[in-house]
DNA sequence: GTTAGGCTACTCGGATAGCCACTGTCCGAGTAAAGTGGG
DNA sequence: CCCACTTTACTCGGACAGTGGCTATCCGAGTAGCCTAAC
């Protein structure tokens, strides 16, 4: 069993869009070089986070990435599911049913006991995922940071960090 | 995300070993013909669970495969480890560490929080598959069953079935 | 008739090709912004 | 000077190759059982 590399890059990218200030937007190149990762591939992952609507785009010039949802209401099954797909990791191929002199299908209308306590397992895996939040991991972080992670993080946005709009809402 | 085929066989494969009686034997052909699966390919799990010592084999005609522990000392999670290899399902490729200035590795001293999380569900993963044996699931497999399971596998054992010696010391 | 030896056939074990999904990359559709010309 | 249009350049989105691991397979090492032949 192996998780794909992309659900990491994924994770990391949503942490680092939930750690924006205002309506900031990055873009999935800017998100790629501050992870050291091909931003090709990156753009895969970011789509099916868009597709997920975990994340949204701004299309065009300037335009990038930002959160879809407050971090507190984006879960880590989230970003997983959408990136490896709905579909759980075991799948029965209901081979109690196969082989020689094979009993009538009615025999097997209850599920296969080694499927339930597979995806039994599996269920507890999503729900401790599902019990983290990205505001939990900022906060995680935070705790354990003296302030160099977070002044590396502000000279990275000094650069790359945009706005969608001038803004002009906001008086000066 | 996504297990190999090779953990479903493996499985029932041990719930088969477990249900045989006294010394029994069966070979892989045996267990590949009772499950519909290519014999050349069960061989390689097969392997992987006597490397684990979950099974035993008897090498030689007449020879096969049986339980190298009894059934409730195996449990799913042995199984799993055993034929999917025992490193974690996610890889932390420290990508915190990567991309432009980066900081010194002294501050990644600790493990990364978004590691750390998946490693816990995984644990609780794997704890719930440590806590299934493999006496659990006969049981409920013959809790389910009407008699029609058991007279099917019986059948097959008589054909199948083989002992490793005529065993001398019980008497008629 | 008994027994030692050799032979055979069957078993598992490891090494060898094939295929699919993940990895990595590319080019095209779409859009906001800037530049430019006219009013 | 102001405005509308054109152009531009930059962004994301989906389609296209390369590679690692799972899938499937084959042949060789080893051994229990059987047959043979000598004693």
């Amino acid at each position: 069993m192996k998780l794909g590399d992309g659900v990491e890059q994924a994770i990391h990218c949503v942490t680092v869009l939930a750690s924006l200030p205002g309506d900031g937007l990055l873009s999935a190149a800017s998100l790629a070089e501050l992870h050291g990762v091909s931003t090709s591939y990156l753009l895969k992952h970011l789509q099916m986070l868009s597709g997920a609507d975990i994340v949204r785009t701004v299309p065009g010039p300037r335009g990038g990435y930002r959160l879809a949802r407050p971090p507190e209401k984006i879960s880590l099954l989230d970003i997983v599911l959408a990136v490896e797909g709905p579909e759980p990791a075991f799948r029965c191929k209901e081979i109690r049913q196969r082989g020689p002199d094979p009993l009538p299908p009615e025999y097997f209308s209850a599920p296969c006991q080694i499927n339930a306590a597979m995806l039994r397992a599996e269920r507890a895996w999503r729900n401790e995922l599902r019990s983290v939040t990205i505001s939990d991991l900022i906060a995680e972080v935070a705790a354990a940071d003296d302030g160099a992670i977070a002044a590396r993080g502000c000279a990275f946005l000094a650069t790359h960090l945009r706005q969608p709009k001038p803004d002009p809402s906001s008086k000066t």
